[in-house]
DNA sequence: ACTGGATCCTGCCTGC
DNA sequence: TGCAGGCAGGATCCAG
Protein backbone atom coordinates (compact mmCIF):
# COMPACT_ATOMS: atom_id res chain seq x y z
CA UNK A 1 0.00 0.00 0.00
CA UNK A 2 1.14 3.03 1.32
CA UNK A 3 4.68 3.96 -0.44
CA UNK A 4 7.09 6.76 0.28
CA UNK A 5 4.69 9.51 -0.06
CA UNK A 6 1.58 8.02 1.97
CA UNK A 7 4.14 7.34 4.47
CA UNK A 8 5.28 10.41 4.26
CA UNK A 9 1.86 12.26 4.52
CA UNK A 10 1.08 9.69 7.74
CA UNK A 11 4.58 10.93 8.93
CA UNK A 12 3.74 14.50 8.95
CA UNK A 13 0.21 13.82 10.46
CA UNK A 14 1.60 11.68 13.08
CA UNK A 15 4.22 14.70 13.86
CA UNK A 16 1.79 17.17 14.25
CA UNK A 17 -0.26 15.07 16.71
CA UNK A 18 2.00 13.43 18.99
CA UNK A 19 4.97 14.99 19.13
CA UNK A 20 5.64 16.05 22.82
CA UNK A 21 2.69 14.63 24.08
CA UNK A 22 2.98 11.56 26.35
CA UNK A 23 1.03 8.03 26.31
CA UNK A 24 -1.85 7.93 28.37
CA UNK A 25 -3.64 4.80 27.42
CA UNK A 26 -2.45 2.27 24.68
CA UNK A 27 -4.74 -0.11 23.89
CA UNK A 28 -3.93 -3.88 22.27
CA UNK A 29 -6.82 -5.37 20.90
CA UNK A 30 -5.53 -8.28 19.39
CA UNK A 31 -2.05 -10.22 20.23
CA UNK A 32 -0.77 -9.55 16.61
CA UNK A 33 -0.69 -8.09 13.07
CA UNK A 34 1.42 -9.47 10.88
CA UNK A 35 3.74 -10.60 13.84
CA UNK A 36 3.08 -10.76 17.40
CA UNK A 37 2.93 -7.21 19.13
CA UNK A 38 6.24 -7.08 21.16
CA UNK A 39 6.06 -8.49 24.54
CA UNK A 40 4.63 -5.87 26.99
CA UNK A 41 3.60 -3.72 24.38
CA UNK A 42 1.25 -1.01 25.91
CA UNK A 43 3.25 -0.64 29.55
CA UNK A 44 6.40 -0.11 27.67
CA UNK A 45 4.80 2.49 25.85
CA UNK A 46 2.65 3.98 28.68
CA UNK A 47 4.23 7.07 30.54
CA UNK A 48 6.74 7.64 27.38
CA UNK A 49 6.66 11.30 25.83
CA UNK A 50 7.33 11.40 22.08
CA UNK A 51 10.04 12.87 20.69
CA UNK A 52 9.91 12.98 17.25
CA UNK A 53 8.33 10.96 14.39
CA UNK A 54 10.62 10.20 11.47
CA UNK A 55 10.81 8.13 8.78
CA UNK A 56 12.81 5.40 6.99
CA UNK A 57 11.70 3.97 3.93
CA UNK A 58 8.60 2.90 4.34
CA UNK A 59 8.68 2.80 8.12
CA UNK A 60 7.24 5.43 10.68
CA UNK A 61 10.08 5.73 13.35
CA UNK A 62 8.66 7.34 16.31
CA UNK A 63 11.39 8.41 19.12
CA UNK A 64 10.46 8.52 23.19
CA UNK A 65 11.94 9.94 25.90
CA UNK A 66 13.66 6.85 27.23
CA UNK A 67 15.27 6.12 24.46
CA UNK A 68 13.12 3.56 22.65
CA UNK A 69 12.05 3.59 19.14
CA UNK A 70 8.32 2.66 18.25
CA UNK A 71 8.69 1.44 14.33
CA UNK A 72 5.67 0.99 12.31
CA UNK A 73 5.21 -0.40 9.06
CA UNK A 74 1.67 0.01 7.35
CA UNK A 75 2.04 -3.26 5.35
CA UNK A 76 -0.93 -2.75 2.56
CA UNK A 77 -3.65 -1.26 4.23
CA UNK A 78 -2.40 0.26 7.26
CA UNK A 79 -3.62 3.66 8.57
CA UNK A 80 -3.59 5.70 11.33
CA UNK A 81 -6.46 8.45 12.16
CA UNK A 82 -6.26 10.64 14.46
CA UNK A 83 -8.65 12.14 16.43
CA UNK A 84 -8.17 15.99 17.82
CA UNK A 85 -8.38 17.13 20.98
CA UNK A 86 -11.41 18.48 21.89
CA UNK A 87 -10.72 22.01 21.42
CA UNK A 88 -14.46 23.38 19.84
CA UNK A 89 -17.21 20.71 19.15
CA UNK A 90 -16.57 18.83 15.87
CA UNK A 91 -19.52 17.18 16.28
CA UNK A 92 -19.17 14.97 19.44
CA UNK A 93 -17.91 11.52 18.11
CA UNK A 94 -15.03 10.73 16.07
CA UNK A 95 -15.48 9.35 12.41
CA UNK A 96 -13.83 5.49 12.11
CA UNK A 97 -11.26 4.57 10.13
CA UNK A 98 -11.02 1.43 7.80
CA UNK A 99 -14.19 2.83 5.39
CA UNK A 100 -13.22 1.14 1.80
CA UNK A 101 -13.39 3.57 -1.32
CA UNK A 102 -13.59 2.91 -5.07
CA UNK A 103 -10.26 3.59 -7.10
CA UNK A 104 -11.79 6.21 -9.24
CA UNK A 105 -15.43 6.53 -7.46
CA UNK A 106 -16.34 8.20 -4.96
CA UNK A 107 -16.27 7.10 -0.67
CA UNK A 108 -18.35 4.50 -0.66
CA UNK A 109 -19.32 6.01 3.20
CA UNK A 110 -18.26 8.67 4.54
CA UNK A 111 -20.15 8.27 7.72
CA UNK A 112 -18.58 7.12 10.55
CA UNK A 113 -20.39 4.67 13.52
CA UNK A 114 -18.90 5.60 17.00
CA UNK A 115 -18.33 1.75 17.46
CA UNK A 116 -14.96 1.65 15.49
CA UNK A 117 -14.19 -0.57 13.14
CA UNK A 118 -13.58 -4.45 13.84
CA UNK A 119 -10.10 -3.54 11.90
CA UNK A 120 -9.14 -1.24 14.43
CA UNK A 121 -6.54 -3.07 16.10
CA UNK A 122 -4.44 -0.67 18.82
CA UNK A 123 -5.41 2.82 19.76
CA UNK A 124 -3.50 5.27 21.69
CA UNK A 125 -4.24 8.13 23.64
CA UNK A 126 -2.30 11.18 24.74
CA UNK A 127 -2.31 13.75 27.61
CA UNK A 128 -2.59 16.34 25.17
CA UNK A 129 -6.10 14.58 24.77
CA UNK A 130 -5.07 13.13 21.01
CA UNK A 131 -6.50 9.53 19.83
CA UNK A 132 -4.79 8.02 17.35
CA UNK A 133 -6.50 4.56 16.07
CA UNK A 134 -4.39 1.72 14.01
CA UNK A 135 -6.49 0.15 11.41
CA UNK A 136 -5.47 -2.49 8.96
CA UNK A 137 -7.66 -5.20 7.63
CA UNK A 138 -5.20 -7.05 6.28
CA UNK A 139 -2.91 -6.87 8.97
CA UNK A 140 0.63 -7.17 6.92
CA UNK A 141 1.50 -4.13 9.35
CA UNK A 142 3.42 -4.64 11.61
CA UNK A 143 4.93 -2.80 14.79
CA UNK A 144 8.03 -3.48 16.83
CA UNK A 145 10.12 -1.39 19.95
CA UNK A 146 13.72 -1.14 19.02
CA UNK A 147 16.38 0.58 21.25
CA UNK A 148 17.27 3.77 19.56
CA UNK A 149 20.94 2.45 20.28
CA UNK A 150 20.44 -0.67 18.33
CA UNK A 151 18.26 0.39 15.46
CA UNK A 152 21.27 0.91 12.58
CA UNK A 153 22.02 -2.91 13.34
CA UNK A 154 18.63 -4.08 13.49
CA UNK A 155 17.31 -7.08 11.15
CA UNK A 156 14.77 -4.75 9.52
CA UNK A 157 16.90 -1.90 9.30
CA UNK A 158 20.33 -2.32 8.68
CA UNK A 159 19.68 -3.75 5.32
CA UNK A 160 17.61 -0.63 4.09
CA UNK A 161 18.97 1.03 1.08
CA UNK A 162 19.35 4.78 0.23
CA UNK A 163 16.50 7.28 0.70
CA UNK A 164 15.81 8.56 -3.16
CA UNK A 165 14.39 11.92 -1.81
CA UNK A 166 18.30 12.23 0.46
CA UNK A 167 20.85 14.08 -0.78
CA UNK A 168 23.46 11.29 -1.51
CA UNK A 169 20.46 10.06 -4.27
CA UNK A 170 21.65 10.75 -7.40
CA UNK A 171 22.32 9.17 -11.10
CA UNK A 172 25.72 8.28 -9.98
CA UNK A 173 24.78 6.50 -6.99
CA UNK A 174 21.73 5.25 -8.87
CA UNK A 175 24.37 3.71 -11.40
CA UNK A 176 26.38 2.47 -8.83
CA UNK A 177 23.92 0.01 -6.75
CA UNK A 178 22.45 -1.32 -9.81
CA UNK A 179 25.52 -1.86 -12.02
CA UNK A 180 26.23 -5.54 -13.03
CA UNK A 181 22.68 -6.49 -12.15
CA UNK A 182 20.97 -8.89 -14.63
CA UNK A 183 17.26 -8.04 -13.16
CA UNK A 184 14.81 -6.37 -14.95
CA UNK A 185 14.73 -2.51 -13.86
CA UNK A 186 11.58 -3.19 -12.17
CA UNK A 187 12.78 -5.89 -9.72
CA UNK A 188 15.56 -4.13 -8.91
CA UNK A 189 13.72 -0.18 -8.51
CA UNK A 190 11.59 -2.60 -5.98
CA UNK A 191 14.53 -3.89 -3.92
CA UNK A 192 14.30 -2.13 -0.77
CA UNK A 193 17.86 -2.91 -0.25
CA UNK A 194 19.05 -1.08 -2.77
CA UNK A 195 16.82 2.16 -2.96
CA UNK A 196 14.11 2.75 0.20
CA UNK A 197 10.68 3.58 -0.64
CA UNK A 198 9.68 2.65 -3.71
CA UNK A 199 6.78 0.92 -4.68
CA UNK A 200 5.03 -0.92 -7.21
CA UNK A 201 3.04 2.23 -8.37
CA UNK A 202 6.01 5.06 -8.22
CA UNK A 203 8.10 2.69 -10.47
CA UNK A 204 6.00 2.32 -13.18
CA UNK A 205 5.49 6.52 -13.01
CA UNK A 206 9.15 6.99 -12.91
CA UNK A 207 9.97 3.83 -15.34
CA UNK A 208 7.30 5.72 -17.48
CA UNK A 209 8.64 9.17 -16.91
CA UNK A 210 12.36 8.27 -17.62
CA UNK A 211 11.18 6.49 -20.93
CA UNK A 212 12.61 3.26 -19.98
CA UNK A 213 11.30 -0.46 -19.79
CA UNK A 214 10.82 -2.47 -17.04
CA UNK A 215 12.28 -5.74 -18.64
CA UNK A 216 15.22 -3.54 -19.24
CA UNK A 217 18.49 -5.59 -17.66
CA UNK A 218 19.11 -2.59 -14.80
CA UNK A 219 22.99 -3.40 -14.96
CA UNK A 220 22.92 -1.23 -18.63
CA UNK A 221 22.10 1.95 -16.86
CA UNK A 222 25.69 1.98 -15.67
CA UNK A 223 28.54 2.52 -17.99
CA UNK A 224 31.45 0.00 -18.15
CA UNK A 225 33.36 2.51 -15.54
CA UNK A 226 30.20 2.26 -13.22
CA UNK A 227 29.19 5.90 -14.04
CA UNK A 228 25.55 6.83 -14.65
CA UNK A 229 24.48 6.23 -18.48
CA UNK A 230 21.42 9.00 -19.96
CA UNK A 231 18.97 6.87 -19.13
CA UNK A 232 20.70 6.66 -15.30
CA UNK A 233 20.18 10.29 -15.70
CA UNK A 234 16.87 10.37 -16.80
CA UNK A 235 15.77 7.47 -14.02
CA UNK A 236 17.30 9.41 -11.06
CA UNK A 237 15.57 12.61 -11.73
CA UNK A 238 12.02 11.18 -12.32
CA UNK A 239 12.43 9.35 -9.30
CA UNK A 240 13.01 12.12 -7.53
CA UNK A 241 10.49 14.28 -9.39
CA UNK A 242 7.32 11.98 -8.95
CA UNK A 243 7.93 10.96 -5.17
CA UNK A 244 8.57 14.99 -4.85
CA UNK A 245 4.81 15.41 -6.85
CA UNK A 246 3.20 12.80 -4.68
CA UNK A 247 4.35 14.21 -1.15
CA UNK A 248 3.03 17.20 -2.45
CA UNK A 249 0.17 15.69 -3.20
CA UNK A 250 -0.16 14.20 0.13
CA UNK A 251 0.38 10.40 -1.41
CA UNK A 252 -2.02 8.65 -3.93
CA UNK A 253 -5.86 7.51 -2.75
CA UNK A 254 -6.60 3.91 -3.61
CA UNK A 255 -8.81 1.76 -1.73
CA UNK A 256 -8.22 2.63 1.60
CA UNK A 257 -5.50 5.36 2.09
CA UNK A 258 -6.46 7.99 3.72
CA UNK A 259 -4.06 10.99 5.52
CA UNK A 260 -4.53 11.01 9.60
CA UNK A 261 -7.31 13.68 9.15
CA UNK A 262 -9.07 11.56 6.69
CA UNK A 263 -8.55 13.46 3.57
CA UNK A 264 -7.98 11.86 0.74
CA UNK A 265 -4.59 12.38 -1.17
CA UNK A 266 -4.91 13.11 -5.07
CA UNK A 267 -1.89 12.14 -6.40
CA UNK A 268 -3.87 9.08 -8.44
CA UNK A 269 -5.46 12.13 -10.24
CA UNK A 270 -1.82 12.56 -11.59
CA UNK A 271 -0.61 8.44 -12.56
CA UNK A 272 0.42 8.51 -16.51
CA UNK A 273 0.70 4.83 -16.41
CA UNK A 274 -0.44 3.13 -13.15
CA UNK A 275 -3.49 1.59 -13.36
CA UNK A 276 -4.30 2.81 -16.92
CA UNK A 277 -4.03 -0.21 -19.00
CA UNK A 278 -5.26 0.46 -22.72
CA UNK A 279 -5.28 4.23 -22.44
CA UNK A 280 -3.15 6.34 -24.19
CA UNK A 281 0.82 6.94 -23.05
CA UNK A 282 0.79 11.15 -22.23
CA UNK A 283 4.11 11.35 -23.24
CA UNK A 284 5.16 14.16 -25.60
CA UNK A 285 4.62 13.02 -29.24
CA UNK A 286 4.26 9.04 -28.40
CA UNK A 287 1.33 7.34 -29.50
CA UNK A 288 1.60 4.16 -27.95
CA UNK A 289 -1.05 2.45 -25.12
CA UNK A 290 -0.10 1.77 -21.79
CA UNK A 291 -0.30 -1.85 -21.34
CA UNK A 292 0.03 -4.30 -18.32
CA UNK A 293 2.24 -7.50 -17.68
CA UNK A 294 2.98 -9.02 -14.53
CA UNK A 295 7.07 -9.41 -13.20
CA UNK A 296 7.72 -11.02 -10.10
CA UNK A 297 3.67 -11.55 -9.59
CA UNK A 298 3.10 -8.04 -9.47
CA UNK A 299 1.03 -5.52 -12.53
CA UNK A 300 3.64 -3.48 -14.29
CA UNK A 301 1.69 -0.85 -16.33
CA UNK A 302 4.21 0.82 -19.33
CA UNK A 303 4.32 1.78 -22.43
CA UNK A 304 6.31 -0.42 -24.77
CA UNK A 305 6.62 2.13 -27.67
CA UNK A 306 8.44 5.04 -25.63
CA UNK A 307 10.10 3.16 -22.42
CA UNK A 308 13.16 0.86 -24.32
C1' DA B 1 22.13 -14.60 -9.01
C1' DC B 2 17.26 -14.29 -10.40
C1' DT B 3 12.72 -15.99 -11.21
C1' DG B 4 8.50 -17.78 -9.99
C1' DG B 5 5.45 -19.13 -6.59
C1' DA B 6 3.51 -19.40 -2.14
C1' DT B 7 2.52 -17.05 2.08
C1' DC B 8 0.59 -13.82 5.51
C1' DC B 9 -4.89 -11.49 5.41
C1' DT B 10 -9.46 -9.15 4.01
C1' DG B 11 -12.48 -7.19 0.73
C1' DC B 12 -13.86 -5.56 -3.76
C1' DC B 13 -14.79 -6.42 -8.57
C1' DT B 14 -15.61 -9.35 -12.54
C1' DG B 15 -17.60 -12.94 -14.89
C1' DC B 16 -20.25 -16.98 -15.16
C1' DT C 1 -28.77 -13.00 -7.23
C1' DG C 2 -24.94 -15.77 -5.86
C1' DC C 3 -20.56 -17.43 -5.81
C1' DA C 4 -15.87 -18.53 -7.26
C1' DG C 5 -11.80 -16.59 -8.71
C1' DG C 6 -8.70 -12.85 -9.45
C1' DC C 7 -6.59 -8.97 -7.79
C1' DA C 8 -4.71 -5.28 -4.50
C1' DG C 9 -0.12 -0.08 -2.34
C1' DG C 10 4.38 -5.04 0.92
C1' DA C 11 7.81 -8.17 1.91
C1' DT C 12 9.91 -12.64 2.93
C1' DC C 13 10.77 -17.29 2.16
C1' DC C 14 11.73 -21.33 -0.61
C1' DA C 15 12.75 -24.22 -4.59
C1' DG C 16 14.65 -24.48 -8.95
Amino acid sequence: MPELPEVETVRRGLAQAMTGATFTTVEQRRPDLRFPFPERFAERLDGRRVEAVGRRAKYLVIDLDDGTVLAVHLGMTGSFRVAAAARGTAGGHETVPGRYYHARGGPASIAGSPVGSPHDHVRFTFDNGVAITYNDPRRFGFMVLVARAAFDAHPLFRAIGVEPLGESFDAATLARLIAGRAAPLKAALLDQRLIAGLGNIYVCEALHRAGLSPRRAAGTLARRDGGPTAGAVRLAAAIRAVLDEAVAAGGSSLRDYRHTDGELGTFQHGFRAYDREGEACGNPGCRGTIGRIVQNGRSTFFCGICQR
